[in-house]
DNA sequence: CCGCATTTGTTCGTATGTATT
DNA sequence: TAATACATACGAACAAATGCG
């Protein structure tokens, strides 16, 4: 036996998302419905959908219906110099950014280590939710000293990007220092915020930027929609524009 | 309401692995005991197993029972001069790798490019497979110039290293030029090979390495089983040190 | 090598809960 | 409030893979 009927279905709806016939936005007949049309129980039906919902091809809600993900895939590139809004603007994609919370707290183990302050030093953790085209594609945690920046809350809850309060501070440029990239599941809340499926993954990437005298400015760890963003790493620009786009089955 | 049922057994299951109740390697009851001792049915059990094992923290087999996943998490630092059996063994972790299928082939367009090759020159594409402790953590897939390394298929069916091979052409260095990342559904075939769950996601990194004239020696791309690595970038040894372990959960 | 028991994989049916319109 | 649509859950049957005698 060569597929089962799940996968002949995910695979059935797959190619009509490939081929055009599905639009992005559009809506899928119900459940019942695409029982009858594949001859097939509900269950069936359901994993096939599922696996295209974790897939980030469909957007599933209840009570609503089942629809074509029409979010844009970013290619974000990491180098030294990486700024959020930059990136996505060279892409002709539209940055936003939203501050969800911002407190004061002490320093973690981990924030400490990064930032060469003491564990216990005050620091102001600042959680953001970052856009593509309206699309959230990313969550970040940031982590500043409060004693290097002490009106660092007031500035980013007026909506004042970061870059311009570092200007501020005198600093005129930073680096980014160490970067690390993983998987795992999303937590709900991530999901949520990210409104993406639960069973999801995303990429974490965890870096420090540092001052042009390669003192720590911030650390901060980025929680990103696995399927919405593609990362570069070290590239020269003329070698990275030869790349194919990625083949998303 | 909180969490469903299937939640809960997921969480219980995950937890009796966390407090090391379920040891590595360890066999759990067949889903009919499951059933019996949550007082469930055979749906919410499989659903909250399914679940573990795309998170990579169980292991299913048909016909023979499920497992405690005991693959080790492995650190990998992809820099300038990034080598897989280097990088493995800094960590304590013994490397291995086998070569599953050499072909030369004309280039596709992106190899080419890479390359630096005219569209179907003859490369050959070699497909190989990566274990830390045994644990089979990647899938390589490189090619080389037929034009530049003549006897390259040979020397690799006979089990002798990239490295040493490019001493032999002369080339004392090399070096990674660019770096692609991104995560995507795994293939059949990719989830065979690395022997985890199909529907667990992968990470694929592309790359480019150099010799010390910046002339390109080979493009690569690795399939790596997304919960079982985690990678650094660019990174200052002396920082990178200080990172935490990542929570699994 | 065959047959059988065990265990997981797939599929169907059915009922009920929850969110949206 | 009612209708619609997806979410969760139980039960049952058969298929497929494994391991043992």
């Amino acid at each position: 036996m060569g597929l089962q009927q799940w996968q002949m279905i995910r695979d059935r709806i797959a190619d009509d998302i490939a081929a055009g016939e599905l639009a992005p936005g559009a809506r899928l007949p119900t459940e019942t419905k695409l029982c009858q049309l594949f001859g097939a129980g509900r269950h069936s039906v359901r994993r096939a959908v599922s696996a295209l919902a974790i897939e980030g091809k469909l957007r599933v809600e209840q009570g609503r219906g089942t629809f074509v993900e029409d979010a844009p895939l970013i290619d974000y590139h990491i180098g030294r110099r990486a700024r959020f809004r930059q990136n996505l603007r060279s892409q002709g994609v539209v940055p936003a950014g939203e501050v969800i919370s911002a407190q004061v707290m002490p320093a973690s183990t981990r924030v400490a280590r990064a930032l060469q302050l003491n564990e216990g030093d005050p620091v102001l953790r600042i959680l953001t939710r970052g856009f593509a085209d309206s699309v959230p594609i990313s969550i970040g945690l940031s982590f500043h000293s409060v004693a290097r920046f002490p009106d660092m809350a007031a500035q980013r809850q007026a909506g004042r990007h970061v870059t311009e309060i570092y200007r501020d501070a005198g600093i005129g440029d930073y680096f980014r220092k160490s970067t690390t990239v993983f998987a795992r599941r999303a937590e709900p809340e991530e999901a949520e915020l990210l409104s993406q499926h639960p069973d999801q993954p995303v990429l974490v990437v965890r870096k420090t930027d540092v001052d042009s005298q390669d003192l720590p400015i911030a650390y901060s760890e980025g929680i990103w929609a696995a399927d919405r963003v593609r990362f570069t790493f070290d590239v020269d620009p003329v070698t990275a524009a030869g790349f194919d786009p990625p083949n998303q089955a």
